[in-house]
RNA sequence: GGGCGGUUAGCUCAGAUGGUUAGAGCGCAUGCUUGACAUGCAUGAGGUCAGAGGUUCAAGUCCUCUACCGCCCACCA
C-alpha cells in the first residue's frame, strides 16, 4: 500500500465518543490486513529483522479480566511500535485449555445441573467441556478485539488443538528418550477436591492455628513382644489420622533422653503394628517431645526418613481423602472424622497426653482451597536438573533478559533449588500422556498419533497395551507455546523466521509456573532461548490494593469500562504511571484521566482542522513549511517535538512505558495545547502575518500533531487512528496510521526553546501578579518590559501573543532597566520572569495594591536570598570547586550570578 | 528460617548513569460561559523523600542498621 490515494481528510465530530468509532476502526485494520507480518496491508520492510510476540494464552474459562486487558495493552504497545518501525511483526493470538481451572469451572456448572464428573463419565464429560469451550471462545476473542490488540487472527492457536497435541507428544517422547522423563512411585501432593495430584507450585502454604497433640505409644516387652503399660514414648503430631500409617518412631541420635530406647519397638494403636524406634538427625530434639512418629507415605520429611531407613510405606488415604482399608477400624471415614474418632479412642485408652493450640502452615490447593494431602503415587516426572542449568545459563549470559532485573534473583534461587516436576494429572480435560503399558509392566512411549504398534520391550501387540489414563499438567503444553505455535516439531518456515521470539510479556506471578518451564523446555527441545526479553508486568489491584477476584466482588469488567470510557482510556490507565513488576491500583479516576487525555487530543485536532488558513485547500497534500516563514513559536514547537520523540524512543527502549505516557501527556497537553496552540491562534488571526507565514504556522501545527499521533498510537490506537484520518498526509504515507512510519528525531533548536520559554515565563509572571493583586481578570494592563540582549526579535514576534495571553496592552518594550524604572508608578507591580523584567501598572492606584506588591516582593526576596546563600556556600567550598566536574561548577557559578542579579533587582524595587 | 520489593504532597504514583529550586494526575483554594475542549482554562497552597548512622565536594538516588506493609522461597512433626 503506497498511499497514493486522494483521500479527503475525514470529519471529526464535535464530541469525542469512542464507542462511535473504535469498533469500526478495528474492522478497518482487519479488513486492510495490516496485522499479519505478511498481510496485504503490511508496509513492513522484509529486510528488517522480524519482531515476534506470542500472546500468553488466556485461560478459556469464561471472560477476560482487567489483568488480561493490561497484558494485552503492553504487548500491543511493543508490537505496534515495532510495526511502525517497519519490522515484519507477528503478534500471535491463543487460548489455553487450562485443564484444572476449566474442569473446576465446568464442575461448578455441572453441580448446578445436578450432574458431576462421576455421573457423566469421561467421554460425556469431555463432550460437555468442548461445548463449554465453544461458547467461551468467541466471547474471549471478541474481548481482545475490543481492547484493540493487533493480533494476527489467521494464526490463532489453542493449547488443545492438533498442532499442540503433536508438539506435546513429540516433546514428551524426546524427553523420555533423553532420560529426562521418568515414571516412579513418589510422594506427591494430592488435592482431594480436584481428585488429582498437583505440583509443588500449586500448593499454597496457608497459616492456620491447629492443635499439636501429644500421643503415647507403648513400648514392647522385649521378651514377650507385648506392649508394656508402664513404658512408653510420647510423640507429637498435628495429624492424628496419620497414626494409621506410622511405620516407625524417630528420635535424634544425640538425645540423651531417648538413647536407651533406640532399637526398641512400640505398638501403633488401632492398626496394632509393631514398629522400631530409630535415630535420625532430622528430628529436632527441642520441638514437641523430641520424638516423632514416622508416616512415610503421608509426609515429605517422613518419606525421606523412610527411604533412609528402609521403612514400610503404608498408604491410608483414598482419592477422596477417606481412610482406606489399611486404616482398619476407621476405614471409610473422612480424614477429619477419622481424626476425631482416633482422638476420642486415644483419650478413652488414656494415651492422649495433651492437646495444645499450634500455629502452622497448611498446604492448600491453589485451585480448590482444599487441604492437600501428601500421598504416594506412581506418576510421570520431568527431571529438571539439567534443564534448569541451561535456563540459568540463558539469563546469566544475558542471552535472555528479565525486566525488571530484580526478578533474576528469584529466578536464580528457584531454578537452583528446583525439584523434579510431577506432570501427571488425574484429570480428563487435557493431553493424555502418550505412554502405554503392557501386561508385563513394560512401558512404551511414542509420539505417533495412533499410539504404538507393539510393546517396545516384549513386542506384544498394541491390542494388549493400555494407555496411561492420566493427562499432562496444563503447564506442560503451555511450556511449548513459543514454538508449538510456530509449527514445531515440523521445521516450518514460521519457525525458522519467527523463532526465537522477541518479547515475552506476562505477570510476575507465573514466572515459575510458565516462563521458567518455557525456557527449560525451549532450550531442551529447540536448543534456543525461546525469547530475548521477558517483561514482567505487575498485578492489577482494586483501589484498596486488594487482588481483584470475582468472589470478592471487586473485579471490574473491562468491557464495561470500555463501553463507558473507551478502549484508549483503559489502555492509557493500565500503562500510565506503572513500572515493570510493580502492582497497579486501578481506580475510576485513573481511567478518567485517560479518557480526558483522549478528549483533549480530539479537541486539539478539531481546532487544528478548523484553523486552516484560507490559502490552503481542504484536500491539500502535506507540505513542509519553509524555514524562512517560521516564527520563533514554530521553531520552538519543532524543537520540542524533536525532544519528545527522542525521549519517547528512549522510554520504549528501556521498557519504561509509564514514562512514555508521562512524556507524551506532558508534551501534548502542557506544551502543544497550552502553549503552541495558543501562540498559533494569535499568528493565524493576525493581520500582520503574511499568508505564507500563516501557512507555515498551520503546517507546523499539523506536523507536530501528526508526530504526536504516531508516538501515541501504540498506547491509544483508536483515537489516534481516527484523528489521523482527518489530517492531510504526505504522499509517502499509507492510508492507515497503524502501518505509518514511526517518526525520526528532528533537529533541536536550543535558542528558540530558551527564548520562547522566557517569553512564556513572562506571560505566567504577569498572570501571577494580576491574580495575586486581585486585579480584574478582564481588564487590560499596561506592562513595560526590559529584555536581556538578544531576546528582542523573539519578543517582537511574540508580542501580540503576549498581549493576548497576559491581557497586557499596551505592551511596551524598554531596552534598559533604568528606562523601566522610570515607568514605575506607585502601586505598580514588578515581575521578574527569569531574564525578563517587567512593570505592570495597576489599573487603579491604591494602598492595597502597594501592600500586596510589597508582600509579594518580600517573599520573593527571601526565597531568592535563601537560594543565593546556598549557592554561595557551595562555591565557597574548595572541595566542591576542585573536585566536581567542570560543567557542574560552571553551572553553579552561572546560577549564583543569576540569583545575585535577581536579589539586587528585587531589593532595588523594594527600596525604590 | 532465608530472599526480594515498597515506604516521596491529603490520595494514587513517577523520579536512566548521585549534580541547580524533587514532578504528575486526582483532590483542595481562588477566579474564569477567552471563538478546540467545563472530559475545560488561569493562578495558587501543599513534601525535614519512613527513622538512624555512613560514603561523597554533593544523597530521594550508593552502603549499613531499624521500623512498619506486601510478596516469593523453605522438610519443624
Amino acid at each position: 500500500m503506497t498511499g497514493t490515494t486522494e483521500t479527503t481528510p475525514g470529519e471529526l465530530p464535535k464530541t469525542y465518543r469512542p464507542a462511535d468509532f473504535e469498533g469500526a476502526i478495528y474492522e478497518r485494520w482487519v479488513t486492510a490486513d495490516v496485522f499479519a507480518p505478511d498481510g496485504t496491508g503490511s508496509t513492513a520492510d522484509p529486510e528488517l529483522p522480524p519482531f515476534v510476540v506470542i500472546q500468553p494464552p488466556p485461560n478459556i474459562t469464561g471472560s477476560l479480566h482487567l489483568g488480561h486487558a493490561q497484558r494485552s495493552s503492553v504487548e500491543d504497545l511493543v508490537v505496534r511500535h515495532a510495526r511502525m518501525l517497519g519490522r515484519p511483526t507477528l503478534f500471535l493470538p491463543g487460548l489455553d485449555h487450562a485443564s484444572i481451572a476449566a474442569q473446576f469451572v465446568l464442575d461448578r456448572i455441572l453441580a448446578g445441573e445436578g450432574e458431576s464428573r462421576a455421573t457423566l463419565g469421561r467421554e460425556r464429560y469431555l463432550e460437555r467441556m468442548r461445548e463449554f469451550v465453544d461458547q467461551t471462545r468467541p466471547i474471549m476473542l471478541g474481548q481482545q478485539r475490543r481492547v484493540g490488540a493487533s493480533l494476527d487472527w489467521s494464526r490463532l492457536r489453542f493449547t488443545m488443538d492438533e498442532g499442540s497435541a503433536v508438539a506435546v507428544r513429540e516433546a514428551f517422547t524426546r524427553l523420555y528418550r533423553a532420560g529426562l522423563a521418568y515414571r516412579t512411585e513418589a510422594l506427591i501432593h494430592w488435592c482431594p477436591g480436584c481428585r488429582t495430584s498437583v505440583s509443588d507450585l500449586e500448593v499454597i502454604p496457608t497459616p492456620e492455628v491447629g492443635n499439636l497433640w501429644t500421643i503415647r505409644y507403648h513400648l514392647l516387652d522385649e521378651e514377650t513382644g507385648e506392649p508394656l503399660e508402664g513404658e512408653w514414648i510420647d510423640v507429637a503430631t498435628t495429624r492424628p489420622e496419620t497414626i494409621l500409617g506410622d511405620t516407625a518412631v524417630a528420635v535424634h541420635p544425640d538425645d540423651a533422653r531417648y538413647r536407651g530406647l533406640v532399637g526398641r519397638r512400640v505398638r501403633i494403636p488401632f492398626v496394632e503394628r509393631d514398629v522400631e524406634i530409630i535415630a535420625d538427625a532430622v528430628v529436632d530434639p527441642a520441638f514437641g517431645t523430641g520424638a516423632v512418629k514416622i508416616t512415610p507415605a503421608h509426609d515429605a520429611d517422613d518419606y525421606a526418613t523412610g527411604r533412609r531407613h528402609g521403612l514400610a510405606f503404608v498408604n491410608v488415604l483414598d482419592d477422596d481423602a477417606t481412610i482406606n482399608a489399611a486404616g482398619d477400624g476407621f476405614a471409610g471415614l473422612d480424614r477429619y472424622d477419622a481424626r476425631r474418632a482416633i482422638l476420642d479412642a486415644l483419650e478413652t485408652r488414656g494415651d492422649l497426653v495433651s492437646a495444645v493450640p499450634h500455629e502452622m502452615l497448611v498446604g492448600r490447593c491453589d485451585r480448590s482451597n482444599d487441604v492437600v494431602e501428601p500421598r504416594l503415587k506412581t506418576q510421570w516426572f520431568i527431571r529438571v536438573g539439567p534443564l534448569a542449568e541451561r535456563a540459568l545459563d540463558a539469563t546469566r549470559s544475558g542471552r535472555t533478559r528479565i525486566i525488571p532485573g530484580r526478578f533474576e534473583k528469584e529466578w536464580e534461587h528457584w531454578l537452583t533449588n528446583i525439584h523434579d516436576w510431577n506432570v501427571s494429572r488425574q484429570l480428563w480435560w487435557g493431553h493424555r500422556i502418550p505412554a502405554w503399558y503392557c501386561p508385563d509392566g513394560h512401558v512404551t512411549v511414542t509420539a505417533a498419533a495412533d499410539g504404538p504398534t507393539a510393546c517396545e520391550a516384549c513386542g506384544r501387540p498394541a491390542t494388549e497395551l493400555v494407555q496411561d489414563t492420566d493427562i499432562f499438567d496444563t503447564w506442560f503444553s503451555s511450556g511449548l507455546w513459543p514454538f508449538s505455535t510456530l509449527g514445531w516439531p515440523a521445521d516450518t518456515e514460521d519457525l525458522r523466521r519467527y523463532y526465537p521470539t522477541s518479547v515475552m510479556e506476562t505477570g510476575y506471578d507465573i514466572l515459575f509456573f510458565w516462563v521458567a518451564r518455557m525456557m527449560m523446555l525451549g532450550l531442551q527441545l529447540t536448543d534456543r532461548e525461546p525469547f530475548r526479553t521477558v517483561y514482567l508486568s505487575g498485578l492489577i489491584r482494586d483501589p484498596l490494593g486488594r487482588k481483584m477476584s470475582k468472589t470478592k466482588g471487586n473485579s471490574v469488567d473491562p468491557l464495561e469500562t470500555i463501553d463507558e470510557f473507551g478502549a484508549d482510556a483503559l489502555r492509557f490507565a493500565v500503562i500510565d504511571g506503572t513500572t515493570a513488576g510493580n502492582d497497579l491500583r486501578l481506580s475510576r479516576e485513573k481511567i478518567e484521566k485517560g479518557r480526558n487525555f483522549a478528549n483533549k487530543l480530539w479537541n486539539a485536532a478539531r481546532f487544528v482542522r478548523g484553523a486552516r488558513p484560507v490559502s490552503i485547500p481542504a484536500d491539500a497534500r502535506r507540505e513542509s513549511p519553509l524555514a524562512s516563514d517560521l516564527g520563533p513559536a514554530e521553531r520552538w514547537l519543532r524543537s520540542r517535538v524533536a525532544a519528545t520523540t527522542a525521549a519517547a524512543d528512549r522510554a520504549i527502549a528501556d521498557f519504561a512505558f509509564g514514562e512514555l505516557t508521562r512524556i507524551l501527556y506532558e508534551a501534548i497537553w502542557s506544551e502543544y495545547c497550552d502553549s503552541a496552540l495558543e501562540l498559533a491562534k494569535v499568528r493565524l488571526g493576525s493581520d500582520d502575518a503574511t499568508p505564507a507565514e500563516k501557512a507555515a504556522t498551520w503546517w507546523t501545527l499539523v506536523e507536530a500533531l501528526d508526530t504526536y499521533l504516531r508516538l501515541l498510537h501504540p498506547v491509544m490506537p483508536f483515537v489516534t487512528e481516527a484523528i489521523w484520518a482527518s489530517l492531510p498526509h504526505a504522499a509517502s504515507d499509507p492510508e492507515l496510521l497503524v502501518v505509518a512510519r514511526w517518526p525520526g528525531v528532528g533537529e533541536g533548536d536550543a535558542a528558540a526553546e530558551r527564548e520562547v520559554e522566557a517569553v512564556l515565563g513572562l506571560v505566567r509572571g504577569i498572570r501571577n501578579a494580576r491574580t495575586e493583586a486581585g486585579f480584574d481578570p478582564r481588564v487590560q494592563l499596561r506592562v513595560d518590559v526590559a529584555l536581556p540582549v538578544g531576546l528582542g526579535p523573539t519578543f517582537e514576534a511574540l508580542r501580540p501573543a503576549v498581549e493576548r495571553l497576559a491581557r497586557a496592552r499596551p505592551l511596551e518594550r524598554r531596552l534598559t532597566r533604568e528606562a523601566l524604572g522610570a515607568a514605575r508608578a506607585p502601586g505598580s507591580l514588578t515581575v521578574l520572569a527569569g531574564p525578563i523584567e517587567a512593570v505592570v501598572s495597576a489599573p487603579t492606584l491604591d494602598g492595597g495594591t502597594a501592600r500586596v506588591e510589597r508582600t509579594r516582593l518580600e517573599r520573593e526576596l527571601a526565597e531568592a536570598e535563601r537560594l543565593l546563600a546556598t549557592a554561595r556556600a557551595r562555591l565557597a567550598n574548595d572541595a566542591f570547586v576542585s573536585k566536581a566536574p567542570e560543567p557542574i561548577v560552571a553551572g553553579a557559578r552561572a546560577r549564583e550570578a543569576e540569583l545575585a542579579d535577581q536579589v539586587a533587582r528585587i531589593r532595588d524595587r523594594l527600596e525604590g
